[in-house]
DNA sequence: TACATAAGACGAAACGTTTCGGCCTGCTTC
DNA sequence: GAAGCAGGCCGAAACGTTTCGTCTTATGTA
């Protein structure tokens, strides 16, 4: 309808130019006290409200920053949210978000929009990003840009913050065995892809405790899983394996929800969980909480991690240019009865089990 | 470090102006074909990209849509993300995010720098609107904006889609009384703003379906709850209420969260659910399918809000300047056991109730 | 009187993109 | 051989803000 109101026009009512316009409303040059309050009563009036877009052209200084994520509502996000907000407005940030809904695509448009849109920084918690390797990287020239929770070996060139799945998955397998289980198996998803880096990382963790304590791990899977994954990880159906006879006392799913499938595995072949098989899952759903045995759980860090993140992110648009910083947090380790000590037939050592940290409700 | 890479430098290494580029890289005027693959070559190898800050500038036309919320993990405002996302791209708009942290003054600003960031239109989900009416009408005149589950009455100026909170209050209550309750009442909160025109809402839909069936409606509230609100809305201590003798056999609370305290109340009182009474809530938390006994609720239609209020947003974009359009979605009522028919001795009639809908799991 | 100083205001350029209109050159057409 | 046309390219302005330097005028000082 009308003009916007800009400066010019404000200029011309007020019959002065932009520059003592602007001095006037931002306090920046000499301005007769008369003009100021002139010009300022007359841009509230018209309701002015400076564009941004002019300013951060003119600037490449937004106060604005730029979140992208594969789906806004993971939990393991929405637990980042919080700090993310905080930390951003303590430092006098504004946060915008974007989805890229799990598109590689759709990812890098999203970026570009950001970066065009005037963001000083960008945080990226993306599921899959090597996709975008070459992408990120020439982004990275012209825009500060944080990582969060990616495979630490292919990101040295980046700034990222994750969870250290080796270590959560070790402490977790070192908690089974403190606890008195011997025998213990690692149950994998249906389906890995390439990108499923924490699979191998929580795989690795386990096995290293296992190796450690001079135990072998089992490495198993649903009945339904993808052959590949059986064979590529030299994975046995749970099913299978205990049918076979072989001893099994406890148990680390890659997640949660595939704690949850196990369990169910476990139980059709008549076992109990807890007391035959001690049983522990990654991520720490909600749902956990309420599961039937309430289901031991390693949960990351993600409020620390949202933290560190924003905070190095803030500093880089500052203009640190040192070099790309990884920062790894192992996640704690949530005791519920899912992982009580097995049936003292199987375990003569119970009641010594030494949890990192119990945390309650 | 290195100059940003804009048409201009693009321009000087191809010898051309920046007007060709511009030409060459969108197609637009007639540009030599070798001229063209010369400058899009440099192009690519200088990773070039369009910055959006200018082009919306000039154009006023971004393809970018923002969303404002109070709290981006709200689980209504989640079970809008999807929608909210998919139609969005549908219809070729990126769609950004942020939240005011339900402070007023803060989503005055976030709503100024999204305007300034050249979003064409703004979804608003602002849980207290009145504190920013004369702000809001005054962006309204320069950018379209739909506002989501607002209170009806005060909002006829601008397009807003939401819940039918009375009608849902009316159902949930008609539902109780054709199950054979006879003595309804409604839970109020612990304290009551004058933003929270759901409450009065729910209330007056009781209230209208308890009349309608020649029934009273007690207004009750927790011992704990501020005096203020009793008083207002002539409530009782539901504990008191029961101590004095009166007959409950049915309650609908303000929210699922009501709920589950006034069924704890009820219960210190020695009462069943379901069995002396029948409850239901609001809001549909996932808790309230857990809950023991799975609470009975009105579930709000949200998904049918998100993609209703894109539309309509997406139409105020394209230039459509009918008069604000107020639409209102009737919510659902889920039924769970805590709704169950009282007891025979209390309802003759039991076994007639006839759910709106039912729904599983 | 001449000169320095400060207050008060402004012109113009810049950020990067888009677009309108125009300028050449070379070719076709009558 | 002149008019017309199309192809190929470009200049300049505009979006709204910020900033540098400059210009004018009034005041104070030598």
């Amino acid at each position: 309808m009308g003009r916007t109101t800009s400066l010019k026009l404000i200029a011309e009512m007020a019959g002065v130019s932009t520059t003592t316009v602007h001095d006037a409303l931002y306090g920046r040059g000499r301005v007769n006290a008369a003009t100021q309050a002139r010009v300022r009563a007359i841009a509230k009036e018209l309701n002015y409200r400076p564009n941004t877009v002019a300013r951060a052209l003119r600037l490449k200084r937004s106060g604005m920053l730029g979140v992208v994520t594969g789906n806004l509502f993971t939990p393991l996000f929405q637990r980042m949210l919080p700090q993310i907000e905080k930390i951003a407005h303590e430092r006098g940030y504004h946060v915008f978000y974007a989805s890229s809904n799990s598109d590689g695509k759709r990812e890098r448009e999203v970026i570009e929009l950001l970066r065009g849109s005037g963001m000083e920084g960008l945080l990226l918690f993306s599921i899959a990003p090597r996709d975008n390797l070459d992408h990120h990287t020439a982004i990275l020239r012209e825009l500060p840009m944080v990582l969060i929770e990616q495979p630490s070996a292919a990101m040295r060139s980046f700034d990222f913050v994750g969870t250290d799945n080796v270590a959560g998955a070790f402490a977790a397998t070192s908690a089974l065995l403190t606890a008195g289980c011997r025998h213990i198996a690692f149950y994998l998803p249906l389906v890995v892809h390439s990108e499923d880096w924490w699979v191998r990382d929580r795989l690795e963790g386990c096995a290293k405790a296992a190796k450690a304590a001079g135990r072998s791990l089992a490495v198993l899977a649903s009945p339904t899983a993808d052959p590949e994954v059986m064979q590529r990880y030299s994975a046995l159906p749970l099913t299978a394996y205990l049918s076979a006879g072989h001893p099994l006392d406890g148990l680390v799913a890659a997640n949660d929800e595939l704690a949850f499938q196990a369990i169910d595995e476990l139980r059709s072949k008549g076992l109990r969980i807890p007391g035959d098989v001690a049983a522990v899952g990654c991520d720490d759903m909600d749902a956990s909480r309420t599961f039937s045995p309430p289901l031991s759980s390693m949960r990351q860090p993600m409020e620390r991690i949202a933290e560190v993140a924003m905070q190095l992110l803030i500093r880089r648009v500052a203009g640190d240019q040192s070099p790309p910083e990884q920062h790894l947090f192992p996640p704690e380790l949530i005791v519920r009865p899912s992982s009580t000590t097995p049936s003292p037939a199987d375990s003569p050592s119970r009641g010594r089990r030494k949890p990192e940290m119990v945390r309650s409700k």
